[in-house]
DNA sequence: CCGTCTTTGTGAAGAATTTCACAAGCTCCC
DNA sequence: GGGAGCTTGTGAAATTCTTCACAAAGACGG
């Protein structure tokens, strides 16, 4: 979330930011924000505040971002499309390696500059991939086959989109971003106006 | 997360399921199990456990499930079409009351059993909604204008997945949801194998 | 170059959350 | 109906997280 922000103002070519003027822009506390840094290192300068654009670099170093990481989209449909469109993505660093389907009718099928690749075609793609991250953008139903194949196949780090209940082996990594649930929140806060979300900016 | 799980059990017929069994399913303690849900009330019956069905309706009556929400869907893109193909929503309770956007060449475009509207017919249709929740499924550019024009035309719940910094009045609810700062954390996960991270399951 | 002003980094205090541990309560079987 | 076996609900302890507050350090003006 600092990042984000300090690219914001590395962009405006500010300087220097103070732990308050992030701790403004984040949400958070210049206390909060200053502890979070401190644990990585000693980044500010007293009296000035943060060097922007030199945090940033940390901070791309410490999520390490200074790399290329490719991402393996599972699943042709809307919600694959829509991360391939990402722009986002590449800006960080994120290339999309390949796009794989079951559905023999969207297998070849363009898709950008490459086309909608087998998933039979995994196993053998992964020789020439180095730690990619696997986007599971498919239905919930088999998901979690899908899933045990990538860890087999390799995959340490996934994203998950499709809302089913995936288990993974301890040394995996796996984020799950279950829009219903998202929805279900906001569902609670409307109906209980007392519980302010923390989840705002 | 727990109704998540206790849907599963529920369709399986599964009547009761103790704490130890839930917060073996959700990757938690069966402490942090008993004390979430007594804090809503006591549930359980001792010596038994929890009674699924039952608990699923209380904890969708708490989460406010109960009623059905209307979802306006801002941006007729790639993601937009994702959400609005996506199961899940219907079966939840919310239902897709219109999808907005700016763009002409995709205003009256067909879309489900109904069509795209323009951006200006949103505050006319909102004195037809109660309480709708908003999802923003637009580029980071103009997204706060949206935004502002979604709070002023009354819309009190909104979740975003414009990868943009979004400031709403403290009435309203905010959710982001930013794909590209996913991705991050597992960079991070996987640049530093000694984090576990927390977000699995 | 000195005094004032600002801001970091960080121990210590305070608050919140999680875990522990156990009495109380329910079931089930004999 | 009574005892054995589970499991909840919950105060209290332990842990983790956040905030406080201040010494140390740099900037800046005169």
């Amino acid at each position: 979330m600092y990042l984000r922000y300090l690219e914001d103002l590395d962009t405006r070519g500010q300087q220097t930011a103070s732990s308050d003027e992030l701790a403004h822009l984040c949400g958070t506390t210049p206390a909060q924000v200053r502890k979070d840094l401190s644990f990585f290192g000693s980044f500010g300068k007293r009296g000035l505040g943060y060097p922007v654009h030199e945090l940033t670099a940390h901070l791309r170093e410490i999520l390490g971002l200074q790399r290329e990481w490719k991402v393996l989209i599972i699943g042709a449909g809307k919600i694959g499309a829509a991360l391939a469109n990402y722009r986002g993505f590449r800006q960080r660093g994120f290339t999309v390696a390949g796009v794989y389907d079951n559905d023999p009718a969207k297998i070849g099928q363009p898709w950008g500059e490459s086309v909608v690749r087998p998933m039979s075609d995994l196993e053998g793609d992964m020789a020439h991939l180095e730690a990619p991250i696997a986007v599971l953008a498919i239905p919930a139903e088999g998901a979690q086959m899908v899933v045990d194949r990538l860890v087999a196949a390799g995959v340490r780090a996934m994203l998950n989109f499709a809302p089913a209940q995936i288990t993974v082996p301890p040394h995996v990594n796996l984020k799950s971003v279950n829009m219903a649930m998202e929805l279900e929140g906001l569902s609670f806060a409307l109906t209980n106006p007392g519980y302010i979300d923390e989840g705002a900016a």
